[in-house]
DNA sequence: GCCGTTTTCGGCCCGACTGTTTTCAGTCG
C-alpha cells in the first residue's frame, strides 16, 4: 500500500470514530498521523522495515502497528470492522455545512438516517427539527447546506480563487474606515485549490465595514454577520463560466494585525504549533495578541510575531508545520525562489501543433514577461489528436527557429519536444530525431488506464534513455476533474535521480503536477525541477507563476530550479547531457 | 491515540458565531 493509500486509510479511521463519538484527541491522534505519514519526506516502506516508525513524533507503538499492517498486507481488519459499523452515508453527511459528527451521530441514533437524500426528506418533512438539540433554524440551515454541497460547496482551482479573494480584497480596502486588508488562508499559502477566502482587515470601527461587506454586489448570500465576523457567499464572472466562493471576513484593531495574518494565514496545525511554543514562554497566542496576564508582546508586522517565538519569519507557503518550524528554529529556512527568478520556460506548444500562436508571436511574449529563452515543446507524431509534428514538420520547425532566431534580439528560442511517451515506454521520435533536439520533455499522454506497475515501468523506462532531459506533467491529473493515471511517483523519482533527469512542475493551474508534496521528495533526492507554463497561447505564458507557488511550497530555492540559470549556462547544460 | 528532565496520568490551541440553551454545545477555521 502507498504513503498517500495509508494516510487516507488513517484518516478514514479517525473519521469513523468521530461518528461514534469517541474521544476527540483520539481521533486527532490518527487524523494528524495521516497527515505525518502524507508528508513524510523518506520512504515509508523503508521506515516500516527499518522499525522506526514509532521514532516520529506523534506515532506511537499503536499506530506504528496498524501503518506496519497497512504497509505489508495492504489491508487492516481494524478499518473493515469500523467502516461495517458505520453507514457510509454519514461521513458523507460531514461536508454537509453547520453538520460536524455529533450532530451527525444524533440524526443517525433519533432518526436512522444513512444518507445525504434521507436527511434532506426528514428535513423536508419536519422530523430534524423535532430532534432533541435541533431546531426549525438547524433544519433550514441543514437544507440550505445540502444545496450548498450540491453548487459551491467544493473547492475551486486557484488561479479561479485568486480574482475572486482580490475583488473582494480590493472592496474592503476601499471601505471607509478600513486601515489595511489582506487575503489570508489557503489563497496566501498558495495551495493549488481553495476551498473558501478568508480576508483580514484592521478598523477602529469594524460594524460598518461587517455591514458594507455583507451587501458588496459581488454577494449572492449571507451566511454569517456578526459585529466581527460575516461569511457570505460571493461570486464574479470570469473566462468561461462564473467563480462562486464562501468568503469570510474578520475585522480587528490595526495594532492588532500582525497577530491577525499570522493567525489566518497559517495552515490549522502550524497555528497549533506556534501556540504551543508561545505557551513554553509562559504566554498565550491567539489572533489578537501575544500575552499573559502581566504582559503583553507588540506587534507590527508578522515578522515581529515570529521573533516573539524565538523564530525567524516563515514565509505562508510553507506554514503547513511539515517541518518548517524546526527549519526555522535551526536557521535552516529555504531561500524560496522567486518569480523574478525564472529566466526561460520549456515546454510551450504553438501553431505547429495545438498551440494558438506562432514561434515568433510566443518568443515575443516570452520576451515580454523576461525571459532570455523560449523553448519550444510541441506533441510528437502520434499525439494526432493534438496535431503531433511528424518528423518532416520538426526540420521545417527547426528551420523556421534558425530563422527567427537571427531577427530576435534579446530572446532564443530553443529546439524542444514534448515527446510522447509510448505504451511501452519507448519514445515517439527516433534517435537520430531526437539528438537533433536542444532537450526533450517527454510525457504521457495516452493509455492511463495501465497497471500502476506497467504504468511505472513504461514511465521508468523512458527516464532511461539518454536522450530525455525531463519528465512533463508526472501524473498527469486533472484538479477537481481527475486523478492522475497510477503510478508508483517514488519509483519514479528514484529513477529520475538515477538517470540524472530533471521533473518539471507543469504550472498549468488545471495540472500543477508534480504535486508539491513529491516537489519536496525531488528536492531531497537532488533531483532538478523545471517550471513550466505548458503555454498554448501567449497569454499562457504567464502561468508559470502557478508553477512558481508549487515550487515554493515544495521547498526550492533559485538553485534547485534550473529554469532560474541564464541562457549560456542553460545551453552549456543541455549540451553536456545531450553528449 | 500521543506525550513527559517538575508528569506513566492527565493533559492535549484558541476564539467567533449560531442555535437552542436559561449557561452552553457544536461547528468552523
Amino acid at each position: 500500500m502507498s504513503q498517500d493509500e495509508v494516510a487516507a486509510a488513517l484518516d478514514e479511521i479517525g473519521t469513523l470514530l468521530e461518528l461514534k463519538g469517541e474521544n476527540p484527541f483520539r481521533t486527532n491522534a490518527y487524523h494528524n498521523a495521516a497527515r505525518l505519514v502524507e508528508q513524510l519526506p523518506g520512504d515509508l516502506r523503508q521506515l516500516v522495515a527499518a522499525g522506526k516508525l514509532a521514532g516520529v513524533r506523534g506515532i506511537g507503538d499503536a499506530l506504528a502497528e496498524k501503518i506496519t499492517t497497512l504497509v505489508t498486507t495492504g489491508a487492516l481488519p481494524y478499518l473493515d470492522e469500523l467502516r461495517a459499523s458505520v453507514p457510509p452515508g454519514l461521513v458523507r453527511m460531514l461536508r454537509i455545512p453547520g453538520l460536524g459528527p455529533k450532530k451527525v451521530k444524533a440524526l443517525h441514533d433519533h432518526l436512522g438516517v444513512t444518507t445525504v437524500a434521507e436527511l434532506r426528506g426528514r428535513c423536508e418533512s419536519g422530523e430534524v427539527a423535532a430532534v432533541k438539540g435541533f431546531g426549525a433554524k438547524t433544519q433550514e440551515k441543514i437544507l440550505a447546506g445540502i444545496a450548498f454541497l450540491d453548487t459551491v460547496g467544493n473547492r475551486v482551482r486557484i488561479d479561479l480563487a485568486n480574482p475572486l479573494g482580490l475583488a473582494l480584497r480590493d472592496r474592503v480596502r476601499a471601505m471607509p474606515g478600513v486601515i489595511r486588508a489582506e487575503l489570508c488562508g489557503s489563497l496566501r499559502r498558495r495551495r493549488e485549490t481553495i476551498g473558501d477566502l478568508d480576508i483580514l482587515a484592521s478598523s477602529a470601527d469594524p460594524q460598518p465595514v461587517m455591514d458594507a461587506f455583507v451587501t458588496l454586489p459581488e454577494v449572492v448570500q449571507v451566511l454569517g454577520h456578526g459585529p466581527t465576523k460575516s461569511s457570505v457567499v460571493a461570486a464574479l464572472p470570469v473566462p468561461g463560466g462564473r467563480v462562486t466562493m464562501q468568503a469570510d471576513l474578520r475585522v480587528i484593531p490595526d495594532d492588532q494585525f500582525a497577530f491577525g495574518l499570522v493567525h489566518f494565514t497559517g495552515g490549522k496545525e502550524h497555528n497549533i504549533r506556534l501556540r504551543q511554543r508561545a505557551i513554553d514562554r509562559g504566554l498565550v497566542l491567539n489572533e489578537y495578541a501575544l500575552a499573559n496576564q502581566t504582559r503583553s508582546v507588540p506587534a507590527a508586522t508578522e515578522a515581529d510575531v515570529y521573533a516573539a517565538l524565538g523564530l525567524p519569519l516563515i514565509p505562508p507557503e510553507l506554514r503547513e508545520d511539515t517541518g518548517e518550524v524546526e527549519a526555522a528554529e535551526a536557521a535552516t529556512l529555504p531561500d524560496l525562489v522567486t518569480e523574478a527568478d525564472v529566466r526561460g520556460v520549456f515546454h510551450n506548444h504553438t501553431t505547429y501543433s495545438d498551440g494558438t500562436a506562432s514561434l515568433e508571436e510566443m518568443a515575443l511574449a516570452a520576451k515580454a514577461l523576461g525571459f532570455e529563452y523560449f523553448g519550444v515543446g510541441d506533441h510528437s507524431q502520434s499525439l494526432t489528436v493534438a496535431r503531433g509534428l511528424p518528423p518532416g514538420a520538426v526540420k521545417k520547425q527547426w528551420a523556421e527557429i534558425d530563422r527567427v532566431n537571427r531577427t530576435l534580439d534579446g530572446v532564443t528560442i530553443l529546439k524542444g519536444t514534448e515527446c510522447d511517451i509510448l505504451e511501452d515506454g519507448s519514445l515517439d521520435y527516433d534517435d537520430d530525431l531526437l539528438a537533433g533536439f536542444d532537450y526533450v520533455v517527454a510525457s504521457v499522454h495516452t493509455r492511463f488506464e495501465m497497471s500502476e506497475a506497467d504504468m511505472t515501468a513504461r514511465v521508468c523506462r523512458a527516464l532511461a534513455h539518454p536522450r530525455v532531459t525531463m519528465l512533463g506533467h508526472p501524473t498527469g491529473r486533472l484538479l477537481l476533474k481527475r486523478g492522475g493515471y497510477k503510478i508508483d511517483l517514488d519509483e519514479v523519482l528514484r529513477a529520475a535521480a538515477r538517470h540524472g533527469k530533471m521533473v518539471e512542475i507543469n504550472a498549468q493551474p488545471s495540472r500543477l503536477d508534480l504535486d508539491w508534496v513529491y516537489v519536496k521528495r525531488a528536492k531531497a533526492m537532488g533531483i532538478p525541477v523545471v517550471i513550466n507554463p505548458d503555454a498554448h497561447s501567449t497569454g499562457e505564458l504567464a502561468l508559470y507563476r502557478f508553477g512558481v507557488d508549487v515550487a515554493r511550497r515544495g521547498w526550492l530555492t533559485k538553485d534547485d530550479v534550473f529554469n532560474t540559470r541564464g541562457l549560456a549556462e542553460v545551453l552549456k547544460e543541455l549540451r553536456r547531457r545531450g553528449g
